[in-house]
DNA sequence: CGTTTGGTTGAAATGTGTCAAACTTTGTGG
DNA sequence: CCACAAAGTTTGACACATTTCAACCAAACG
């Protein structure tokens, strides 16, 4: 485990070193927290929230229907992720957010984070940075969606989880949780759950990863990436990362 | 036209009213004017900016490179829009921007910038607000790259394209410039140029648009929307857009 | 006015989707 | 803790949207 046991601290940590200040400030934010059941709404699509959620525990998804009835999902997030921050500026949500597994969040109102926003600007800094890291990683799924074969598409995906899973503490020996089904891989890439299932069976015979009863282990980290021609730039990680 | 000759201020006013001071103090930013020429890169991924750019005149388009020398488009400005607004909290570019046509951008600092920002509060909130609904076109992009076959992704761009173009006052008539060739179209929407070239004739032949010499112009807007699941919420457009 | 850039066409190749069925794991209530 | 239901995974055969390749044509431009 890292730092801290709020998630929100531990991911700004990952970015800049929190003066005693800011941590608290962040600790004294009255914050609503609500477990929930797999597979949930927790926001919707047309929505108009005063108030923005941290992940604390599990892993959540954004997405949008479409009218035929075929879900794209557009991110995933663990824990530290505020998935619907932009609903801080944009008053109706333009994307649903539900969970993938039992779930712990934590609701903020938008008036606490305003606040907490102009007393300690390095924090409201970040939490703009973090909205552009999402758009940057939304330009790399366009990428993979629109240019890369679904070998590629697949490995990209599992590098980002994994190179994400290892900033927030989550990975030991190249292994982590990802309880996500290969329906919803599907859905994230544009791929059909039987072109998923056929396309991880490739990877696990190319040597390159184990994937069984929700645990994902990197066997060959370098063939990975490159299969998925993946460059965790776009993430824009600012502390070196300790290879796990 | 609409109100004022910098493209910057006419992007802000269609969101909310500037006050003078607001006003004057856009004005009063020390801006590098630079005209380039069709198909020139001015920022590269990889460059580390302290300063971002305006577009005035002209339209650019934000691409990254894959391996394999195939180019995915990500997204399409016009004037007011500042491209590279993210380099302002992410250190390094993680993609390129070029011109389309020729064109006019004015490059700003990071500190004018920053400063204006804490000066105005207002228009802080504004720029952190025109990154966030970028970000909300890329997932938009994501659904038509995903789950939309080749008509409905084009009909949407085209839907998107004249809502922005409207916003800021460039259609008169259902009409507008719009010099984006088949190669782009494709390179934006993960289609090969051959396919765009049926697609296009497709959607002519449909009675919805006519598109040559650079001008578009929309026969049947509802028919458009409708081919294209065009659904402008996400665009933020917090005006309501005259029916031009 | 020739040269470049962009548009159009046809035929054949292919990656991925669809459908339908069987199998396996996971979770849960009795 | 078992047994069963529900959820997720795997497999095969076939269909189809889109790509690729290779020409040729039209328009824009210096």
């Amino acid at each position: 485990m890292t730092a801290s046991h709020h998630p929100l601290i531990a991911k700004l940590e990952s970015i800049f070193t929190l003066t005693p200040e800011e941590r608290q400030a962040i600790l004294d934010m009255p914050m609503q927290v609500q477990e929930l059941r797999a597979k949930q709404d927790i926001v919707r699509e047309g929505d108009r929230p005063s108030r923005s959620f941290v992940v604390l525990e599990g892993f959540t998804c954004m997405f949008k229907l479409t009218p035929k009835g075929e879900r794209q999902i557009m991110a995933f997030h663990i824990p530290g992720d505020i998935p619907d921050l932009q609903s801080l500026h944009l008053k109706t949500l333009d994307n649903s957010v539900g969970t993938i597994t039992r779930c712990k969040v934590g609701f903020i109102q938008h008036e606490t984070l305003r606040d907490l926003c102009s007393r300690y600007p390095r924090i409201g800094s970040a939490l703009w940075r973090e909205t552009l890291i999402d758009a940057s990683i939304f330009r790399e799924w366009m990428i993979s969606i629109g240019r890369r074969d679904a070998f590629a598409r697949l490995s990209h995906l599992l590098c980002e989880l994994l190179v994400k899973m290892r900033a927030v503490g989550l990975v030991e020996d190249h292994t982590c949780k990802l309880p996500i089904t290969q329906g919803e891989f599907g859905d994230a890439l544009g791929l059909s759950t039987v072109h998923i299932n056929r396309t991880l069976q490739e990877i696990r015979k190319a040597g390159l990863i184990t994937l069984r009863g929700a645990t994902l282990k990197v066997l060959d980290w370098d063939g990975l990436q490159k299969a998925g021609e993946f460059d965790p730039t776009y993430l824009h990680l600012e502390k070196p990362q300790a290879a796990a």
